[in-house]
DNA sequence: CAATTGACTTGAT
DNA sequence: TATCAAGCCAATT
């Protein structure tokens, strides 16, 4: 059986350090998905906010701001949780991207899938 | 298989 | 700078 997309999500979304972010575009373009913003979001969606297994609370949108809808007390949750890993807001709710972002290089997130599925998708022949 | 939805992103007005 | 619309992807129904 073939992983998930949201399974490879999860995983990268677990490796992200502490006190750093990433975006839902980011995410889906380091998973090989230039485009699948809304899928990574989707997919975080689908963890309910109940997942303490991953630090969901490290991902936002490309503005740098906490883009939960439906859910308030799950975004004040994920900005609280932030402010305690040492991220600071500014006073649009919005955080430094050029600061927190988390910037992995293509082989660090490779590694990273392939430890956890034990292959990433590695589509290239050689 | 087609239609709908959603924690997104980018470009135009 | 703010608001609107279209594009994009994966999962659900």
């Amino acid at each position: 059986m073939a992983v998930s997309f949201n399974e490879l999500v999860y995983t990268l979304v677990r490796a992200i350090p502490y006190g750093r972010v990433l975006s839902y575009g980011r995410v889906a373009d380091l998973l090989g998905v230039p485009h699948g913003a809304r899928a990574v979001g989707w997919a975080l969606h689908n963890l309910g906010g109940t997942e303490p297994t991953v630090p969901w609370h490290r991902v936002v949108n490309v503005r740098g701001r906490v883009s939960i809808k439906g859910s308030p007390e799950a975004a004040m949750e994920q900005r609280l949780r932030l402010e305690s890993e040492g991220v600071e807001f500014g006073e649009d709710d919005t955080l430094d991207m050029r600061r927190y972002l988390w910037t992995p290089t293509l082989a660090e997130v490779e590694e990273i899938l392939r430890a956890a599925h034990g292959s990433a998708d590695g589509g290239d022949a050689m």
